[in-house]
DNA sequence: CACCAGGCAAGTA
DNA sequence: TACTTGCATGGT
């Protein structure tokens, strides 16, 4: 018997949530939020963050416009805890600058851009790459981009389905090839993919142990 | 003590 | 194009 590709990714998709259940990403209180923390949390575990995001909450700086008031050096001091702080505090500033070009830091006005103009836009800012942006895009815009991370392919690359060095821009079409295009569903099963990986696939052991996908696998092959 | 975490860009060859 | 390095804190 064979599968389409769709039929294979939605399987494992209902498996991994079948496991864990609603995901609820991503965590933040509002699109402004989850923008930075997709800038923060760029190669830095997210617990964090959370201390970073805190301190610019309980100083009332979660709003774009005062954001942007503050100078970097103090904005850099505020996240120190995320780590990369001076670097992250440029790149804060460089969304920022964006968001008040873009939309006048009214985060609404951008539905009025299309997804790929916005993408491009994006991309376009320093320090914001592909993740950033799709997270972005995805998380606080709600548009249908598939978010690719480290998990993702570590995830589908030890189960044989790409290579290991595939690049970020080719992952995101095998998935947004194979699947509809649909914004709850690349929520979730991205979700999914970073909690699978990381409550069950800590190590970089040949093949995790109790991992809804191993299991799937197991099943179907 | 070493190693890692939901990347990215600049420099080098 | 492909590979290397800097960026930095906090948890295990």
């Amino acid at each position: 018997m064979t599968m389409t590709h769709e039929k294979i990714l939605i399987s494992i998709y209902e498996a991994m949530s079948a496991r864990l259940g609603p995901s609820n990403w991503w965590p933040a209180e509002s699109p402004f939020e989850v923008m930075l923390g997709a800038v923060l949390t760029q190669n830095t575990a997210w617990s964090n963050v959370e201390k970073a995001l805190n301190n610019l909450r309980a100083a009332g700086f979660m709003d774009a416009r005062t954001l942007d008031e503050l100078d970097e050096e103090s904005l850099a001091a505020y996240i120190r805890p995320s780590g990369f702080y001076r670097l992250k505090a440029m790149r804060l500033k460089g969304l920022l600058a964006w968001l008040r070009d873009s939309c006048d830091y009214d985060i609404a006005q951008l539905k009025a851009h299309d997804d790929l103009a916005l993408r491009e836009s994006l991309l376009a800012v320093r320090g914001i790459g592909p993740e950033t942006a799709d997270s972005i895009l995805l998380y606080a815009l709600g548009r249908p981009f598939f978010v690719v991370d480290a998990y993702t392919r570590r995830m589908f690359s030890r189960h044989g389905m790409v290579s290991a060095d595939v690049q970020y821009d080719e992952l995101q079409n095998f998935f947004q090839d194979a699947l509809p295009s649909d914004v709850a569903l690349f929520n979730e099963y991205h979700a999914l993919i970073v909690r699978v990986c990381k409550e069950w696939c800590k190590k970089n052991t040949p093949r995790c142990e109790l991992c809804p996908l191993c299991d799937f696998m197991e099943y179907a092959l």
